[in-house]
RNA sequence: CGGGGUGUGGCGCAGCCUGGUUAGCGCGCCUGCUUUGGGAGCAGGAGGUCGACGGUUCAAAUCCGUCCACCCCGACCA
């Protein structure tokens, strides 16, 4: 390809818009260009890359035994009231009606369509296990797009889905994923973290993402300074510790708190520590008011709660819900109220003689034990992991790190097959719903997050297997007879031989085609200039590199091989 | 949806507070000449309903109102 007939601009400089890394130099390189917000369209350079992704993510697909095929991007809508997903998505589908007023939606993802075409092409356990997958456009009404191409309403994702006769056997074609999908990000020349998931409006057991590290990711991921633990902060658990000191249990004991509200200032009026007290919090769930407790030093992870109270919506309580369930917020505890479902994470159990709210105004009391002096509906944890607590595997400090998530693999097990029906005749004669996991890769993230990982000043340094040229041939001084007859040459020669050349034919100055070449990121960059050919040679110079090599004309072939 | 911000040629911005000639600047673009190893020089030129609508005024990019779009933080998010 030819810089001068290449569609598309470099930019000096960045829409101010702009914010992340990678949604400058994309732009900049023109390689994306948005349409509006969330939408974004790929230019030739750009589209090189993602087709690049896409062969290596097919390749792998297809050594993993799975098989391409294409699902519709348009699904009716009931499908989704049958899973109850139309819920749990809520405005997130992008739905629509037809000429016949039929509902449709754009898919967000196919698990439903995947499950409803399980129906007729599973039959036996002789059709098990089968791993179908595409590559297709995706559509979510995302509540705020951001980043560029980091979160996007319309995206390309690699959608995979296994199916199974039992769960033995989806275990290991989940073990034989996560190897694929590491293939996958080390071909694409990115070091990714695998980490524990939350499984979200999917549903399902086991859930892992992979993360690319970097600060702009939306996602924190806490992980071990010791072993290998590494998870979502959503779902990220710790060893809760123990107060040092067991004491016998006090009798309870009212005291005046007045105008103390907070875990701090009640700690600090009474001159207790945080963790010899008990947190009350009240949510909304579903419009139920619920009520979650945990010991005053931890926080409430919303996810887990959420996910424990398995509602659509969970938000903060407003005060009037809370005094509509008469409680009172800055006093409340589970001793005592009841008609209120109360949840209570399992710190609650480590320490006694816990400072709670006493239900009224301006008091509180000492000495609350459990079961003692109150009951819970659940007890379970509901814990937020943070940097510093101890890792629940090795007891090794936490820490935590920012990551982009361009993976996600679940179990779903028969979540989908018993709502949609999805069922096979075992050998032994009985009809059994087929088992299942779904495995997603979002590409254009993919590619964003290459880009954050692979950078300078300069712009894009792209690992050779998905930058969208492999040789930048700079051709100086373009008037100049010899310069351009060799380029010519060379660039036929090389395009011959299999290479992917962009030739810089362009009558511009050194400066403008050098930061155009680093701009774009192409891994070696070939210059042809009167002074090299003055020695018979050219300068071969690596992206990522400051030194340049002088190569004699005959050898360049050679070199470059050797050199990608 | 809550908070904050921005809308002025393709890109980046100034002008707005304090209304008043043909709305400016840098980059980019076009033509010509000169240049040619890290974003060249000179000369000439094209390109703008100042986000939209309404209002105030003799007069609105500028003041007021409504709306829209986009970005950031949060909520939300396989």
């Amino acid at each position: 390809m030819l810089v001068s007939k290449l569609f598309g601009q470099t930019l000096r400089e960045a829409p101010a818009d702009a914010d992340t890394i990678s949604h400058q130099l994309l732009v900049r390189a023109g390689m994306i260009h948005q349409v509006a917000a969330g939408l974004y369209s790929y230019l030739p350079l750009g589209w090189r890359v993602l087709r690049k992704i896409e062969q290596i993510i097919r390749e792998e697909m297809d050594a993993a035994d799975g098989q391409e095929l294409l699902l519709p991007a348009l699904q009716p809508f009931e499908i989704w009231e049958e899973t109850g997903r139309d819920l749990t998505f809520g405005q997130t589908l992008f739905t629509m009606k037809d000429r016949r007023d039929r509902k449709l939606c754009l898919g967000p993802t196919h698990e439903e369509v995947i499950t409803k075409l399980a129906r007729f092409a599973i039959r036996s356990y002789r059709d098990l296990p089968a791993m179908p997958y595409q590559i297709q456009t995706k559509f979510r009404d995302e509540p705020r797009s951001r980043g560029g191409l980091l979160r996007v309403r319309e995206f390309l994702m690699k959608d995979a889905y296994s199916m199974h006769a039992n769960a033995e056997d989806l275990d290991q074609t989940y073990e034989r994923l996560i190897q694929a999908y590491k293939n996958i990000y080390d071909r694409c020349g990115l070091s990714s973290l695998m980490v524990e998931a939350d499984s979200g409006a999917i549903g399902g057991k086991d859930s892992h993402e992979f993360m690319i590290i970097a600060e702009t990711g939306e996602d924190e991921i806490i992980y071990c300074s010791k072993c290998n633990y590494a998870a979502n902060s959503e779902r990220a658990s710790f060893a809760k510790n123990k107060p040092d000191t067991e004491e016998s249990l006090l009798p309870l004991e009212e005291v005046s708190t007045p105008g103390k509200k907070t875990i701090e200032e009640v700690a600090d009026f009474l001159g207790v520590p945080k963790n010899k007290t008990l947190k009350a919090i009240f949510y909304s769930a579903d419009g139920e008011v619920v009520f979650a407790t945990i010991r005053g030093d931890l926080e409430v992870n919303e996810l887990k709660l959420k996910n424990t109270l398995k509602c659509v919506n969970l938000d903060l309580a407003t005060d009037d819900e809370v005094k509509a369930a008469g409680l009172v917020a800055g006093s409340a505890s589970a001793v005592g109220p009841s008609g209120i479902k109360v949840i209570a994470d399992d710190s609650i159990t480590l320490g006694n003689n816990f400072v709670v709210g006493a239900n009224k105004p301006d008091a509180h009391l000492k000495n609350a034990n459990y079961p003692r002096d109150f009951n819970v509906d659940t007890m379970i944890d509901i814990a937020l992991a943070q940097a510093g607590y101890k890792c629940p595997k090795c007891g090794g400090e936490l820490l935590s790190t920012r990551g982009i998530e361009v993976g996600h693999l679940f179990k779903l097990g028969i979540i989908f097959s018993e709502k949609l029906g999805a069922a096979f005749l075992d050998q032994d004669g009985s009809q059994k719903p087929v088992v299942m996991g779904c495995y997603g890769i979002g590409l254009g993230r993919l590619l964003a997050a290459a880009v954050e990982q692979n950078h300078d000043e300069k712009g894009i340094v792209w690992p050779r297997s998905i930058a969208p040229y492999e040789i930048y041939l700079c051709a100086l001084s373009t008037n100049d007879e010899q310069v351009s007859q060799t380029a010519d040459k060379l660039y036929s020669e090389l395009t011959l031989a299999g290479f992917e050349v962009l030739l810089d034919d362009r009558d511009e100055s050194a400066g403008i085609k050098f930061n155009d070449a680093d701009l774009i990121g192409i891994p070696l960059r070939v210059v042809i200039s009167p002074r090299n050919l003055k020695q018979g040679s050219v300068e071969i110079k690596k992206r990522n590199e400051k030194e340049a090599v002088l190569v004699p004309l005959e050898e360049v072939q050679e070199k470059l091989r050797g050199m990608l």
